[in-house]
DNA sequence: TAGTGATTGTGTTCACATTCACAAGCTACA
DNA sequence: TGTAGCTTGTGAATGTGAACACAATCACTA
């Protein structure tokens, strides 16, 4: 029972995701494989997370060499279903939209930014990035034409509920939302919030928290 | 062997810090008490996770009544450390500095942006949001002046390691960083990266794998 | 072809987090 | 005062991922 044919646990989705960054500087500096104690000296983790991460999608690597790193980047993709360009549409082209449409990298990492949607007459048509802002009334339908696969949400948090439903409504099943309040949402919609609150507090506590941890570092 | 004695595990304090905005409308709204059936309803866990979280930080409730949301909310801000205003710096006023320095709501939730940086002479002198853009080159001085607690970083990727590097040496052991590259740090900072293309991955992932289940909805 | 050194793949163990179930304890009211 | 109806607090069971150790397997060399 190797290959594929279970289910793979949530930390490793998001672990073989943060592992192609770090194979394509690989593979752009000449190597061919790639072992699993340097990946994760490069990752900061364990050595046998990377392979048993790696033995989710099967066998990939070969004993006493390592593994080859464009198949290992092939196979990550396949498995998190990243073959083709990701569709993604922007909603409210604030700061926050704005830095997004503006941001070259989503380029590169399979990630096309296909439209872009505001409410506000001064923002519609202008050109930002790659895309023009469109008037936000036409979403639903300009969603369905454009096949987008996921949105992100830059509304201010008081017309979030709505462009979150409309988006649902539209048939979107994945929402990337920059206002921390709750979207409720059918259950066949995936919602993320992104909170730097949180982040922050997390950050802090923890700092505070090894406050106390630094006893005895007298000269020794 | 109750308040707090112990070790919080890291989803507890998560949760306590998410629980922190809700209780905020709970308590605008008029009501003194709320009962942890309520509040996981509003947050979409389940009511024991609500109750075990609060047991380690003390025993707050009021059986057959609820907790005190007054009193709750001040033990969670004591319990995550977040009494006073926590000082934060921005490094970095592009575009994703500019829109976090004119974000209103940071302020409202005991985050203080208290100084941002950048090297361009262009912006320098500027002011956004509260404060004024300050040189670069003054950094590691500033930070301590202004007793910094945490510092945002977001420059671009090729400076992100230095400037990360320097706030470490000026002493600030908390940084928010929206570079995804890992950024070599010694043990005593915490580092935290903002991935918006691994949320946007994980978000895709999730929507395919349910796309199998939606079987047998045939009208009936 | 046999021996050596290196690395993968995985069964097992351990640590942590969630869920469940229920006794303990409070309020309200007659 | 006693009873009924909630809601909390928590021990125990369950679920899930991480760490570990080691056999299986490969390349290379003589
Ligand atoms: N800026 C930050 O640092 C930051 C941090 C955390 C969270 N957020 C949240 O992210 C969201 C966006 O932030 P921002 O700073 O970009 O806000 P912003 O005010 O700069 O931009 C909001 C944009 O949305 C447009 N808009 C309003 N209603 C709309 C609608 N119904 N349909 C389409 N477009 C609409 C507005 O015209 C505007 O262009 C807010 O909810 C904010 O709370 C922002
Ligand atoms: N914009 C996005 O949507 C987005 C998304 C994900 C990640 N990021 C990352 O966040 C970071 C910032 O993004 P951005 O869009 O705001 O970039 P930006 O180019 O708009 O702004 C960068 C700012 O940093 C300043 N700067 C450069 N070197 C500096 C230094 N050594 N010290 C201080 N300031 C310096 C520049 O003058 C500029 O003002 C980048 O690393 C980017 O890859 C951005």
């Amino acid at each position: 029972m190797s290959v594929g044919s279970g289910h793979i646990p949530n930390e490793t989705i998001d672990r073989l995701f943060s592992y192609l960054r770090p194979l394509m500087c690989v593979l752009n500096r000449g190597s061919v494989t790639v072992s699993s104690r340097e990946l994760a000296e490069i990752c900061t983790v364990n050595p046998s997370v990377v392979r048993k991460d790696f033995s989710y999608i099967g066998s990939l690597g070969t004993r006493g060499v390592g593994y080859n790193v464009r198949e290992l980047i092939e196979s990550i993709r396949r498995a998190l279903k990243f073959d083709n360009d990701i569709r993604i549409a922007v909603v409210g082209v604030g700061n926050i939209g704005r830095a997004l449409l503006e941001h070259p990298r989503f380029g590169f990492e399979g990630f096309k930014i296909v439209a872009a949607f505001d409410s506000s007459p001064e923002k519609v048509g202008q050109t930002v990035g790659q895309v023009t802002v469109e008037d936000a009334a036409d979403l639903e339908k300009r969603l369905q034409s454009e096949a987008v696969q996921l949105v992100i949400v830059a509304v201010p948090e008081i017309c979030a509920p709505d462009v979150a439903r409309r988006v649902g409504d539209a048939g979107v099943n994945s929402v990337l939302s920059f206002t921390p309040c709750g979207l409720a949402m059918p259950d066949n919609v995936n919602v993320t919030s992104v909170d730097l609150s949180l982040e922050m507090a997390r950050l802090v506590y923890h700092s505070c928290s090894q406050e106390g941890l630094r006893i005895g570092d007298g000269a020794a």
